[in-house]
RNA sequence: GCUCGAGUGGCGGAAUUGGUAGACGCGUUGGAUUCAAAAUCCAAUGUCGCAAGACGUGCGGGUUCGAUUCCCGCCUCGAGUACCA
């Protein structure tokens, strides 16, 4: 073979690596064999796929390259390297896709996998398929009821910081009750003693566990889409609409099972400082958690018994209350209204009720509010103070009411103004008739009694010593994470392990699991409006049979309704990379000790920035949990992670030019009337004519398109009337399809007409091309497109696909090209256009192994020259500081820089050749296969140790000095490097340029910098 | 509005602790080869200028012998977030 063939190439090593498992990752035997593994771990893992219908465009594998060209450099270093591939494949695409075809999610998630599988396949990855997950598929779904009847089964102790098992929660209940212990649970939880335990019935028993449990049923306002048909998570919303379709979302009262999240607020803030992720990801799950330091206090409502609590972080200001404020949702606002205020209260929470979520937020600057009539008591002074409603207070934060404080809060400033309610002014020296003033620093308090002339920090310890003595208030710390809603109302997902006795929902027995999907005829929500699981006809528990039976056997005695809703997305994928670790007896545990205590967490993963406070949350308080419960050896499930950035499409434009409508209108108007029906027929030619023109992008960018256009026209038809000149046209840019656009941006305009996929806008188009001729089969015209980056998408014609450059170049040039885009974890444009470059150097590459005869393989066993070993040694440092600063850019310009100069240097010597392969090996792994056999080697590459690099050859006895005056590089000198400063001084000063570029003037200063660089300064 | 990130040729980008700005690749131009094309090879390619040279890393200042890199003030773009008391 002398030829680059990379299919061939290709196509043979993705078929050795498959037959002979040549990644497969070992599980240590835990014998007690000593040297049975060696080895250290490594644990690279990506984000997995969710299987669309669309398949892979050449955006989705960056990542995927990247940690495989990792993981491939983690095993030339000697490590057992674990990184697996497997799907994410329950999700709404597949049931809406369900419901508009009738076939079931399981086949058509199937079908995507296969297409996902082949597609994968052709890049060359060196995935584990061996321990691949679907977390649609029972027997890893089995797993994840398994975990959520754990989490059933837990409760979280505050003292000991930790969860733990509900039976003890029942021990320490009927021992001393509820009075003692500190633990999380629902707000409205009662206190009760022992022997009140002890005489509760069965299902209060029940009722109460359930306010403990860290996954718990209740009654919470939740976010409903009605377009979607189900509840959606707050991260799942943006900007107040669906992120999936853009419905809006409108808050709802429903039964619901919940996360107890923020039982783990605290830990997965702390948690944090540890992990090695990039920041801005970090920052956004702070802000997510939204910790926030201040104290609640209680306000008394006058003449009546009820008590108002409030959360603030400036209990400081407690002397600048001057009003109070609720949300209109707020449950005593009802109770507190007096008569007077009825009507006006009524009106106004009908009116916010009806704003959208969306419009709320859109406008925040009208200030709106009601009064209730009713008052609160100042804690300290005993002064009356109005309670307010307005809808800039939020019902889910912190009580849902807030002390206004109008001199040291913007919104509170702003509310009192527009009320007209007093501005009470607590800040010493401070001028507040313009602005609230919210600085915390150098802040001193004044008119506030016992606060007086102490500091912010000194005011608000001094105040919570007081309001906790008075038994009013207590320091407090907020979040603003709520518990996780996870009760989705659809057919493809995990159903819950849950079944309903009395109302109470009852665990089915672990040993029973897993709970699989029933069938449904429809994949839609029942006609009474309940989720889909609704339909299913044979979806009741027997407890006795212990299986699930038909509904007509239910009877509440011994067979019971199953839980219609479903787990949502994050359920599957909070713990799969547990699954990974274990790869022989997976239906006897979810993943085993001995495999966990191995492998423990991943070391390296990647993947988009997009799951920042969805996933990669709810993941680290499942593993937290996990790790409580003693079920997993680690509390972080991921110690360092990348985000890659998007591959941007560069999307193609050619220019339509269309007629505007109203004068259309009116030249047929008159051509009615006036035209002969000579020049009807030549008018509907001109129109025509027009209708179907597109320019070229030099021609839409100049001063005067129009011009061009007429003039085609007036080639193409004569018209008698001035009517040409007077056509008012408009110059749309259209997409074009980027697979029919060359390098130099010209459009292969006949290929364009000849495809059936090209839209209908291009069958009778005529195309003016840069010079303003129409372009033909002859003429040497052409058509440029225009040019812009945009996100890629099927609707704007600029998406790329894989397996077509994989044909087309080859997977290794692929893999490379991704890389030599840019930084990993930038944007940035993909431009089919640039891959030449790289294919081109691998058959540069390809070129230097085969000087032999008729270009046949050759490589010498003399001994390298000193260019050559100064070529590869420092190669093998850049490219390895690279790959471990995750530069995988500048380490393909490395081998480009390489192979150039070994190829000047006519370089055949095994001793370079052979290293230089290892190297290469994790970028294109297929053509260093193929080479590396070709060298002799009997087994794969990517068995072969990382070559070592060598200081000795790159030691220099000369620099090119770069001389420069006032900082200004003039000219270079090449000097021994052992010479002093002052050496090099009067070398420098003794050269003949010098003299020149010194004119005559004496130099005030000469800064030599041994091995670096000589400055002149004068 | 707030938080974070980024601005370097026609394009993607490089310059690792302040030390030769523009590596590497694309594109462009010219040449070789070819009946021709593809492929390949050679040369040039930041801007202005015939040249000498001048100017150049978003803008304005500063520190320094020397700044893409450090400091201060602004501008623009991108991402995230949304009244969080």
């Amino acid at each position: 073979m002398s030829k680059y063939h990379f299919n061939e190439i290709e196509a043979k090593w993705q078929k050795y690596w498959a037959e002979n498992q040549t990644f497969k990752a070992e599980n240590p035997t835990l014998s007690g064999v000593e040297g049975d593994n060696e080895k250290p771990k490594y644990y690279v893992l990506d984000m997995f796929p969710y299987p669309s219908g669309a398949g892979l465009h050449v955006g989705h594998p960056l990542g995927y390259i990247a940690s495989d060209i990792y993981a491939r450099f983690k095993r030339h270093q000697g490590f057992n390297v674990l990184h697996p591939m497997g799907y994410d494949s329950f999700g709404l695409p597949a049931e809406q896709y369900a419901i508009k075809t009738g076939q079931h999610p399981a086949e058509t998630t199937e079908e995507n996998i296969a297409r996902y599988r082949e597609q994968l396949d052709k890049i060359g990855f060196s995935f584990d398929w061996s321990r691949e997950v679907r977390t649609s598929n029972p027997e890893y779904y089995k797993w994840t009821q398994w975990i959520f009847l754990q989490l059933f089964e837990s409760w979280y102790d505050i003292d000991k910081d930790k969860a733990r098992a509900i039976d003890e929660l029942r021990s320490i209940f009927s021992a001393e009750g509820n009075v003692k212990i500190n633990a999380v649970c629902d707000e409205n939880t009662v206190k009760f003693t022992a022997s009140e335990w002890l005489s509760f019935s069965d299902i209060e028993k029940q009722e109460i566990l359930l306010k403990y449990r860290l996954t718990y049923l209740a009654e919470t306002e939740v976010n409903w889409c009605p377009e979607l048909g189900t509840v959606l998570a707050n991260d799942e919303i943006v900007n107040g609409v669906s992120e999936r379709g853009g419905f809006p979302v409108v808050r709802k009262k429903m039964k619901q099972w919940s996360m107890r999240i923020t039982a783990y607020a605290q830990r997965l803030l702390d948690g944090l400082d540890k992990l090695d992720w990039p920041q801005p990801l970090k920052d956004s799950q702070t802000n997510w958690i939204g910790r926030s330091k201040g104290a609640s206090v209680e306000f008394k409502v006058k003449n009546s018994e009820f008590k108002i609590p409030v959360f603030t972080t400036r209990p400081d200001t407690i002397f600048g209350v001057s009003f109070m404020v609720l949300a209109p949702e707020h449950e005593l606002v009802s109770k507190i209204t007096t008569a007077e205020q009825k009507e006006e209260i009524k009106n106004y929470i009908e009116k916010t009720a009806k704003r959208s979520e969306r419009d709320r937020m859109a406008d925040v600057k009208t200030i709106s509010g009601a009064f209730t009539g009713a008052y609160v008591e100042h804690p300290f002074t005993g002064e009356a103070l109005p309670i307010w409603i307005g809808d800039y207070v939020l019902a889910s934060y912190g009580t849902g009411a807030v002390m206004s404080v109008p001199c040291g809060d913007q919104r509170d400033y702003d509310f009192a103004k527009h009320f007209n309610i007093p501005i009470p002014n607590i800040f010493k020296d401070v001028d507040i008739s313009e602005e609230a003033y919210s600085e915390k620093e150098n802040t001193v308090i004044t008119n506030s009694d016992f606060l007086n002339n102490l500091t912010y920090s000194q005011a608000t310890d001094k105040i919570i010593a007081v309001l906790e003595e008075k038994g009013i208030g207590k320091g407090k710390v907020n979040y603003r994470l709520h518990d996780a809603v996870f009760s989705r109302q659809r057919y493809w997902g995990e159903p819950f392990p849950i079944y309903y006795k009395d109302g109470m929902p009852q665990a089915i027995p672990t040993e029973h699991l897993p709970l699989r999907l029933p069938d449904v005829e429809k994949y839609l929500p029942t006609e009474t409006g309940e989720p889909p699981l609704g339909r299913a006809d044979i979806w009741s528990w027997d407890t006795e049979k212990c299986a699930v039976v038909g509904n007509k056997l239910a009877d509440n005695k011994t067979v019971f309704p199953l839980e219609l809703n479903t787990m949502p997305g994050w359920a599957g994928s909070s713990w799969y990379f547990f699954r990974y670790m274990e790869e022989k007896n997976r239906d006897t545990v979810f993943a085993s000790k001995d495999a966990m205590n191995y492998w423990k967490d991943v070391d390296l993963y990647i993947g988009g920035s997009e799951h920042a406070t969805g996933h990669l949350l709810y993941a680290r308080f499942w593993v937290k949990f996990m790790h409580d419960r003693g079920l997993v050896p680690v509390e972080e499930p991921i110690k360092k992670l990348i985000n890659q950035g998007m591959i941007l499409g560069e999307s193609a434009f050619a220019y339509r030019v269309y007629l505007d409508n109203d004068q259309v209108e009116e030249i047929l108007v008159k051509n009615q009337k006036n035209y002969s029906s000579e020049e009807k027929e030549d008018l509907n030619v001109l129109l025509d004519t027009i209708k179907s023109l597109f320019i070229s992008h030099k021609i839409y960018k100049s001063d005067s398109p129009k011009d061009i256009v007429i003039a085609h026209v007036k080639r193409k038809v004569t018209f008698k009337s001035d009517i040409l000149d007077k056509l008012r046209l408009k110059i749309v840019p259209v997409h074009v399809d980027v697979n029919f656009v060359t390098v130099s941006n010209e459009l292969e305009v006949f290929k364009l007409y000849q495809s059936l996929e090209s839209k209908k806008e291009f069958e009778k188009a005529v195309l003016i091309g840069e010079n303003g001729l129409e372009i033909t089969r002859d003429n040497n015209e052409k058509y440029i497109v225009g040019r812009e980056v945009e996100k890629m998408s099927k609707s704007k014609y600029n998406v790329v696909n894989p397996d077509e450059i994989c044909q087309k170049y080859g997977a290794d040039t692929l893999r490379m090209y991704e890389m030599f885009l840019g930084p990993l974890e930038q944007a940035k444009p993909w431009n089919t256009a640039g891959i030449t470059g790289v294919h081109g150097f691998l058959k540069k590459l390809w070129k230097l192994y085969h000087s032999g005869p008729d270009d046949s393989f050759y490589v010498s066993e003399e001994e390298a020259s000193k260019d050559g070993l100064k070529t590869l040694h420092k190669t093998i440092k850049k490219v390895q500081e690279d790959i471990e600063a995750f530069s995988f850019n500048t380490s393909v310009s490395t081998f480009m820089i390489a192979v150039n100069e070994l190829t000047s240097q006519k370089c055949t010597s095994r001793e370079i050749l052979e290293p230089l392969i290892v190297l290469i090996a994790p970028y294109a792994p297929h053509i260093a296969e193929e080479l590396w056999e070709n060298l002799g080697n009997k087994e794969s590459v990517s068995t072969a140790p990382y070559p070592k690099f060598e200081e000795k050859y790159l030691v220099e006895s000369n620099k090119e000095y770069p001389i420069s005056f006032n900082g200004k590089m003039r000219f270079t000198l090449e000097l021994p490097l052992d010479l002093t400063k002052d050496e090099i001084e009067s070398a420098v000063m003794s050269h003949a340029k010098t003299a020149q570029y010194l004119e005559g003037r004496t130099p005030k200063k000469i800064i030599v910098v041994p091995g670096k660089i000589v400055n002149i300064v004068g």
